[in-house]
RNA sequence: GGUACCAUAGCUCAGUUGGUAGAGCAAUGGACUGAAAAUCCAUGUGUCCCUGGUUCGAUUCCAGGUGGUACCA
């Protein structure tokens, strides 16, 4: 019996939760997360944890199951969720994917490529020369180390330029060399379902739901968490924007109005990574029926 | 009802001594291989309220209309 891997992606604030938990029940199986920060167990209003009750309803892998004190990235995704997939391929047909972050969820289709995971000292190293040496001397810099990658590389791009440099001292070898632009095979199928609404009726949502979290507490939960503000993982719609307010650099009023236009970007770009991988078969979150039926339809063709 | 002022991008407004217009914010498109809710790049989207008049030419000047604001009744 061949094992599918059933993927609900969808920009933030679209709807994945609701209709993720009546497919599981469909399907009579379990969700695996595909979002980078509800992984985090500090973070619950801002990243929009589905309730209590449909966590108990389904059961949930990769929600809050690791702390904003650990490293994670979308290696770890990859290799974790792949682990879970094996054990839950023992007892299951179908698994759920489900969530909005763009390069973990091509980490587990596609996977991506073995780059060793940086130390953090390294990294330390080499941020802090950015600052003072300036993202000039990080290009010239990669031109040395790595030419062929300086060729490729969007070189405005800081974070980008900045990793290559590290991957290069920390292996001793081009960037470039170490990267396959190869998908990896995986021993279960994938069907991709991208869950799309109108811009504005989406944006009138992801609006709406900010104002939900202010009233839920998200200035209080932030609050908790604004010493860690220089961590990655609190780099996060929501909270950066709060954080500004704790700092006494925006009033409370603008922080709010710039968590709702942060997340309608991240909406936007979500869309326009999804926009490109042909594999995704786009539906409206109420077209609970017809997802349903195309993931049947799908799993019973190809068996 | 009268008088004054205003009407230009999705919003707030600037501007054109008459030659069809531009800022901020918002927005849109794109890139993306271990920080990705991150990071980076590109883009002005317009019956200049309507109808006439003057003029070679009106968004600009004039008249009327409509809508808004303020004051007086």
């Amino acid at each position: 019996m061949s094992k599918t891997l059933i993927v609900i992606l969808g920009p933030t604030g679209v709807g994945k939760t609701d209709i993720s938990i009546n497919i599981a029940k469909h399907f009579n199986t379990v969700i695996s997360s595909s979002d980078s920060r509800q992984v985090y167990r500090e973070m619950s209003i801002g990243t929009a944890v589905p309730e209590k009750e449909q966590l108990e309803a389904v059961q949930h892998h990769f929600i809050h199951t690791h702390s904003i004190h650990d490293y994670f990235s979308s290696w770890e995704c990859e290799q974790q969720t792949l682990e879970l997939l094996s054990n839950l391929y023992k007892e299951k047909d179908e698994v759920l994917l489900v969530g909005g972050s763009m390069m973990y969820i091509d980490a587990i289709c596609n996977g991506i490529d073995e780059i060793p995971t940086i130390d953090p000292e390294l990294r330390d190293q080499t941020f802090k020369r950015y600052e003072k040496e300036g993202l000039e001397a990080m290009q010239m810099e990669l031109k040395q180390l790595d030419p062929v990658f300086y060729n490729q590389v969007d070189l405005k791009n800081a974070k980008r330029v900045i990793h290559a440099v590290e991957v290069c001292l920390m292996t001793g070898k081009a960037y470039s060399e170490l990267r396959t632009n190869s998908r990896k095979k995986r021993d279960f199928k994938i069907v991709k379902i991208g869950l799309n609404r109108d811009r504005s009726e989406l944006y009138e949502r992801i609006n709406h739901r900010v104002d939900v979290m202010m009233e839920e507490g998200l200035e209080k939960e932030a609050k908790a968490l604004f010493k860690y503000r220089e961590y990655n993982s609190l780099n996060t719609v929501g909270y950066k924007e709060l954080f500004e307010y704790f700092a006494g650099e925006i009033d409370l009023e603008k922080a709010v109005e710039l968590i709702k236009r942060n997340s309608r970007r991240y909406a936007k770009r979500q869309l326009s990574w999804f926009r490109r991988d042909a594999e995704i078969e786009w539906f409206h979150p109420d077209q609970e029926e017809e997802v349903i039926h195309y993931i049947e339809n799908r799993i019973t063709k190809e068996a």
